[in-house]
DNA sequence: ATCAGACTGTCTATGATGTAAACAGATAGC
DNA sequence: GCTATCTGTTTACATCATAGACAGTCTGAT
C-alpha cells in the first residue's frame, strides 16, 4: 500500500492510493493529507479557509463572485496562492459544496420511507435555498467527495424497509434529487436580491402575458392566467406526486 | 400602439411593445424585425446564421467551444460585429437553445395523455442528447422564445381530456421537464468523445468502489455494485414511475 | 551545526474572454 | 447631392484562469 504523486490522464495532478489515483482536492476531502511534518514553511491556511472565503462570495453576490482572485483578496493574499492549495477553479467549487452541504440530516428509523425521504428532500432544498449558487455550479462528473456520498447514502436509507430493490432504490433517490433540484432551480428565482426577484417575478408574467396570448398558447395562457400558489406548497404537491409514483412502483412489487 | 427603442432597467437595449418592453433577442425571435428598408449598409447576415454557426461549434465542441470570437470566425467576420445582431453572450444562448430544438413533436390527440406526455419526454430527451451543451447553460430567467413556449404549450395539451386544473397541468409538465434534464444530464455522461465518456465511467466506478466501501457507505455500495442497467430503459422506468404519480393524483380527483 | 531539498507565498507574464467607444465606408430618402 | 443612419472594423480595457521563475523558510539527514 503506498502512496505516489504524479499526473493523471487529463494533466491532473493526482494522488495515488492503492493503485487507484485521486485528485488531489479527493485526497484532502477524505483526509488523506499526510499528518507528517515536511520540510518548508507552514502553509498559512487551509482548504477549508478558502471554501469558507470562496462560499461566502458566492452566498453575497452569486457564483459570478467567485474568482481565484476574489477569493483570494478575501482571505488577505494574493491570487497565486490558492493554487498551492486548489489545482483548478473546478476543483474550488467541488470544496465550496462539500462546505456549504455539510452533513445530511439524521432520519428517524422509526418513521416510515416517505417521511424519511420527505425530510431529506426539504432538508435539501433547504440547502439549496440557502446557496442557490450550487445550482450554476456546472457538473461535470458525478460526486465522489465525503459529503456529498453522506447525503446519497442517506437518502437511499431512507428506502429501508420497502421492497424495492437497490437499482430501484438508487432511481427513487434519483428521482427525488432530481425533483428538488428542478423546482428549486425553476420556483427560488436566481436573483440574490429578494426585491430584484419579485420584479423579475412581474416582468416575465408581463411578458408572458404579451406573447403568450390565448389564441397562440391556451395553454400557456390558461396555466399562469390564476394566481401563482404558495412556493413550499407547490413543492410538497410535487414532491408528493412523485412519492405517488415511487409508492406504486413498490405496490406493483408487493 | 407604438414601438420605441430603449434602455431597460439593468441596462439592456430594449424594443417597446404596447407598453411592454422586450430585449432585443425576443423582438427579433418573434418576429417583430420592422421589414421597411433603412438606410446604410445591408447587414451581411442574420441572427440566425450567427444560431446556426454557435450551435456547430457547441455540438462539436461543447459549450465551452462557443465564444463570440469563435462565432464570428466561424462566419468569417470580426468578434465585435457579432454585436450589431446580439446585444450579449447570454442572448446567443437564447438563439442557439431556440435553433437547436425548432419545433415540438405533433402529439396524436387519440392518444391517451400517458402516450402523448411519453412521446413528449422522448422527444425533449432526444433533443438534449443531440445538443447535450444545452444542459451546461446557465438559466437565469424562465423561457420566453417562441419555440420553448411552443414545447411548453405542447406539453401542456398533453394533459388535454385529464381533470387535472390548468396549475395541476403545469405542476405535471414541470414534473416531466425536470425528469428528463435531470435523468439527461446524469445519463448521458457529459463528455463530447463517446470513448471518452466510457472511461469517465469506468474511473468513476473504480474511484467510488475505492471511497464508498460497503462498511461505511453501504446503500452505495450496494446500489453500484451490480452492473448499470440500460440506459434507455433506466429512462422509461423512471419516467414510468413519474407518471404513476400523476395517474395518482388523477385518480384522487376521479 | 550544517545543509540539501522540499515547500511556501509572491511576482510577472500570457492568452482568452466579453464588451465599450470611436471610426470610415455604404446607402436610403429627402 | 446631402444627411442621417446603419454597417463591419479597429482599438482598447478590465477580468479571468493559470504557467513559470524566484527568494525566503523550514525539516530531516548528515
Amino acid at each position: 500500500m503506498g502512496v505516489v504523486v504524479g499526473m493523471g490522464g487529463r494533466g491532473e495532478r493526482m494522488v495515488g492510493m492503492d493503485e487507484v489515483e485521486l485528485p488531489r482536492v479527493l485526497a484532502q476531502l477524505w483526509g488523506v493529507e499526510e499528518g507528517r511534518s515536511r520540510p518548508g514553511p507552514k502553509p498559512a491556511f487551509h482548504i477549508s479557509d478558502i471554501a469558507r472565503a470562496a462560499v461566502r462570495l458566492a452566498d453575497a453576490g452569486g457564483i459570478g463572485a467567485v474568482s481565484m482572485s476574489k477569493v483570494a483578496a478575501e482571505l488577505g493574499f494574493t491570487t497565486m496562492s490558492l493554487y498551492r492549495y486548489i489545482d483548478a477553479k473546478d476543483d474550488l467549487y467541488v470544496v465550496m459544496i462539500e462546505h456549504a452541504f455539510g452533513l445530511p440530516p439524521e432520519l428517524p428509523p422509526e418513521q416510515d420511507w416517505r417521511a424519511r425521504i420527505t425530510l431529506w428532500a426539504e432538508a435539501f432544498r433547504d440547502g439549496l435555498r440557502a446557496h442557490p449558487w450550487v445550482l450554476h455550479i456546472p457538473v461535470h462528473e458525478p460526486p465522489l467527495s465525503p459529503n456529498q456520498l453522506a447525503w446519497l447514502e442517506s437518502a437511499l436509507h431512507a428506502f429501508d424497509g420497502t421492497p424495492l430493490t437497490p437499482q430501484d432504490r438508487l432511481s427513487a433517490m434519483l428521482l427525488v434529487n432530481i425533483y428538488v433540484r428542478g423546482t428549486t432551480q425553476l420556483t427560488a428565482n436566481m436573483a440574490t436580491d429578494p426585491d430584484e426577484a419579485r420584479e423579475a417575478d412581474r416582468r416575465y408574467a408581463e411578458r408572458l402575458t404579451l406573447l403568450a396570448t390565448p389564441d397562440r398558447f391556451p395553454g400557456i395562457a390558461g396555466a399562469f392566467g390564476q394566481q401563482p400558489p404558495d412556493e413550499t406548497d407547490e413543492f410538497s404537491f410535487g414532491l408528493d406526486t412523485v412519492l405517488d409514483g415511487i409508492q406504486a412502483r413498490i405496490d406493483r412489487i408487493r
